[in-house]
DNA sequence: CATGAATGAGTGTTCATTCAT
DNA sequence: GATGAATGAACACTCATTCAT
């Protein structure tokens, strides 16, 4: 009766608190310097509940973003990027203002837990793998794919693939973390920015003149 | 002989090592995450020893990297702005190539001290506080005024300001965070990608039809 | 069998031996002088579990102190006084015996609480304020309101109570602290000895001839 | 040069000051409650520069205390009680007025030195020892000889003398610690305040009507 | 004579984790 | 299903003490 391996319907009403809890703690004070003590407060329930659903404070970390990451990084970025791959958009601009949009919107969407991943990154090589092969190489690959279909028909410059896509990447991410993190309660004109963003890279990739 | 009773030389020899040893600690495995243990193991003393010159092991922190920053960063950049802010530049290419060179002299020689500031910046309000008001705002604001003359000048697209070095930050980041930490050992072309980059950027940023 | 959940049965197992154990420490070694883990190897107790229920140390000498001060010696004082106070005693000297029984039945009943009371006092200023509000005053001013009552009977010589009340005090204390700290193997013949003190309280502060 | 034996000569500049430091910090943090850091901050040396006149922090309390048992107290006592002994002294009156003239009179010259006795004496075996031995032991004997005399001459109440003793040491320690540690500032009309104490004990210990 | 530098052994306190109920 | 009770190991930090200079 109690096994309804429908997607998120197996979570205990504890469990959804603690995660929700955890995923605000790690957020504000890192991995390091949360205590579980301080999450079993948060989410109102003993201390050790949690270890009932998560055998140690680091599957908790685990079980807090592998969800983000396989269910929603993953298949959002390839659903996201599917289409966009395989439809034939109609121009680079098209396509940046798309993953720009999507990008930001799975940002919005899960801000602290982009911002757990960005801050355990560093000290977490097992995480860095997992996001390694899971994410950035096949989010790569795609980029590249795409990025070398465009140069073929010459509406970005020919550069090396890679090149290109971290100069789409470095001024999306720019954006990105100034908008929803930095300084998010700025008044923000986001259509003009948006705009601009994507005209800069445009301009800045377009093949022009022999670089 | 043991009386040089010099500027810098006032640092015991454990004094240096404790400070050397914090810096790979905290590097590694950032400030949460390490034990003042583990710190004087790295440098061969005492713990004791630690607490002798840092009364804690924020303080530590904030003596490791308060001189990376006030005397490091803060001048450094003023130092290397100032110029660059009063010198006429031939061109806005040629004030990205001077900065973007700086910027990266800088990383390089620092690279632990970065990746610490950048690591401990979102746990740390009072850091946050300094580098924004000692490092942040100061460089924002000359930035703002550059950019603007070289707007004036009909060089740089009239975008807003803050945009526009949002733009250049991110591009420059990109390129050194990859640089420096995420592919350090990969086989870089240097002067090919420092010429893309600026190209990327002046093209980008350049005034053009009316956006 | 497990729910007897009465007054101070809510008290774990661990909790009385914790302070069993504390109240016997801190009367051997005094506060300064006793580590918590000895005190958790006389409770037979992890270390960790004294956190458990006392915040901190300083926590753990209040809390063993205060309900003998505020339950045992406030309220037990205030109980034996006022009776005292109210009944008419036959006379000054039937008073006297009365007191003093109920000063040695209490020190008695709690003779390590008293002495660490006696040796924390010198260096606890809050501890010294709250005896001092809580227990010092009130009684004072009972005693006070007491001695005049006697002295306008004729009972009591009519020099400055306070100076009365001094008088008993130091005699009952020192018999009291002989009796019960100093040599309480000694063989005492407690009838004469009590016999005798209130004998020489009575006639030393007869009104006798004009002083 | 520096090898002038001469009884407080031999002490160092910073042997005093470390000396006075001392006596101040036990005295108001208790022996276990002062770090050897505060003593020589106290007393404006280096912690090291403690150890080189007193092989441990132990040492320091008796080299501390030493003096003042043996030069001051026991000697003093001595010195005050031999003439008392031998003088025939006019009445119980006037030897009760000067006995108590003297204590007061050493109380007020060390109070510190009193006070620290008298806070480590409950933790202190050895301290205690030497105590009964050289101080208690000898003055009680003294006491009680004198106590029989007076007791023969039918000028004191025939009881136990150590009880005699003990009604007379009560009296005046509660006294002096009145007058010189818990209230020291009050306005105190000293002259009446002794003679009342005087005629207090004297009443108080008459031969009167048989008890 | 005096100290600055250094430390091993502790200090009170917090940690993630276990388990009987 | 959830927890209150308990803890060993680790934590940042302090202690009295040593020693080369």
């Amino acid at each position: 009766m109690s096994r309804r391996p429908r997607a998120n319907d197996t979570l205990t009403e504890a469990q959804k608190k603690i995660v929700e809890a955890a995923v605000n703690a790690f957020a504000e004070q890192g991995f390091a310097g949360t205590a579980t003590k301080d999450i079993a407060r948060r989410a109102g329930v003993a201390e050790a509940t949690i270890f009932k659903y998560f055998p140690s404070k680091r599957e908790l970390l685990l079980g807090v973003l592998g969800p983000a990451i396989e269910q929603l990084v993953g298949p959002a970025m390839t659903r996201s990027m599917d289409p966009v791959l395989s439809a034939t958009y109609p121009s680079f601009e098209a396509f940046l203002r798309a993953l720009l949009a999507e990008r930001v919107a799975f940002v919005r969407a899960h801000p602290r837990l982009v911002r757990i991943l960005a801050q355990e990154l560093p000290f977490d090589a097992e995480l860095r793998m997992g996001i390694l092969r899971r994410v950035y190489a096949p989010l790569l690959a795609k980029g590249l794919a795409l990025i070398e279909r465009f140069q073929q028909e010459g509406q970005v410059v020919d550069w090396p693939a890679p090149l290109v896509v971290r100069c789409i990447a470095s001024t999306f991410m720019g954006y990105i973390v100034h908008r929803v993190f930095i300084a998010p309660d700025a008044a923000w004109d986001d259509q003009a920015e948006v705009d601009r963003i994507i005209t800069f890279l445009v301009r800045g990739l377009s093949p022009g003149q022999p670089a």
